[in-house]
DNA sequence: CAAAGCCCTGTACACAAGGACAATGTGCCC
DNA sequence: GGGCACATTGTCCTTGTGTACAGGGCTTTG
């Protein structure tokens, strides 16, 4: 059996951990920035996390000169319908919760490096559902993506704590936390803090 | 390599599905019911889910009963460090979070089976900080077990149910579902909602 | 420089959540 | 029959949460 290379990039310590367990089939390889996306072989198979802090930045045409190169499958711990799309019309080969199952993790970079595209059920039924709609709404980058404050506090308040103590840890007031957070809610599509936890820590519902 | 037999008492389909992948190394078998105890061989080794119809009702000698001739592992979609101890009390070989990792609960069984007990580092460093404090308070069946209304309450208010929704659900009023709530936050010791959800989901903080 | 994006903060308000007292009815076991 | 566990509901109150209305400062980019 042939061993295949698969590039993450990620700030994420423990979801690198993740890939490094998905088996022998798969030798994983951790970049240290975005920069060497460019120096990677054209078809390189490469995993990449939206809440990397060099990646939240990025432009879109970035995306595309990348994804038209390599084989990129974007994952996030908070998957959005229209962050999937973003990517997906960037030109990205896959979209997923990062945290997904390890099983449905393999089945995606199988599916990727066959040369097929990974569409979760959730955005491949929007999908269906009328693509001209999907199409002239959103799809735009700053509604879809968390900044690097949103997703701090979003972490904290998955995490059970409440806006005053996210308040004590960052050195903000809970205003701002209540700010930043009604933004991620509006983002990631959920009504509360619960249901982002719920989000966040890939349960469905 | 032998195969051994584990045998598994839950409602949780879910639950035993995971099990199922645990590997071939060994048989998991489902049992249909707690009278199906008594008719196992001597030592053989099964999983109790602590959220199964039938146990909540379960004497504690009837467990220690079970324990002596068993090698029990309980298991418990939202583990307490009382509920652990008054299994272990009882006799059990393992206490656990149902939904742990799957290679724990594979840790888990080849220690029970190996003739240790399985004692997670929660409740480890409890019994280490003092066990004449623990023994004296504690260890009261109805002041750890959910009833099996407190346990449904909880189990839709960990999805993100509103207590509104979940009195409709239900068909009870509002009122009714915060009682069985607060009961649950002091049985499994949380103080809120999304606390009850992190730990239901067994995300460590 | 102007525009845009991000981060920060303020006041005020509506509502959900949880605790503090409580009580009633029902079924079961000694 | 009297205790006991459980499920149910009541009112009152405090606190946390989320939103609606704002505005100011700072940095990057065209």
């Amino acid at each position: 059996m042939t061993q295949r290379t698969v590039h993450v990039l990620t700030d994420d310590d423990a979801l690198f951990q993740r890939f490094m367990r998905l088996g022998d089939v798969w030798s994983v390889l951790r970049l240290q920035g975005p920069e060497r996306l460019d120096a990677l072989p054209a078809e390189s198979l490469v995993v990449l996390d939206t809440a990397c802090a060099g990646l939240a930045a990025t432009a879109l045409e970035q995306w595309q000169a990348w994804s038209a190169r390599l084989l990129a499958v974007v994952v996030s711990s908070m998957p959005t319908d229209d962050e999937g799309l973003y990517f997906l019309d960037a030109g990205a080969s896959g979209y997923s919760h990062a945290y997904a199952a390890e099983v449905t993790l393999r089945q995606i970079l199988d599916v990727v490096v066959s040369g097929e595209k990974w569409v979760g059920k959730s955005l491949l039924n929007r999908l269906l559902a009328g693509l001209q709609q999907a199409r002239e709404n959103h799809t735009d980058k700053r509604t879809v993506l968390l900044t690097g404050r949103e997703r701090e506090v979003a972490l904290l308040a998955a995490k059970g704590q409440s806006n005053q103590l996210i308040a004590e840890t960052l050195q903000i007031t809970e205003r701002t936390v209540k700010a930043h957070l009604s933004a991620a809610f509006e983002k990631l599509q959920v009504s509360d803090r619960l249901q982002l936890a719920l989000k966040i820590h890939g349960i469905p519902h």
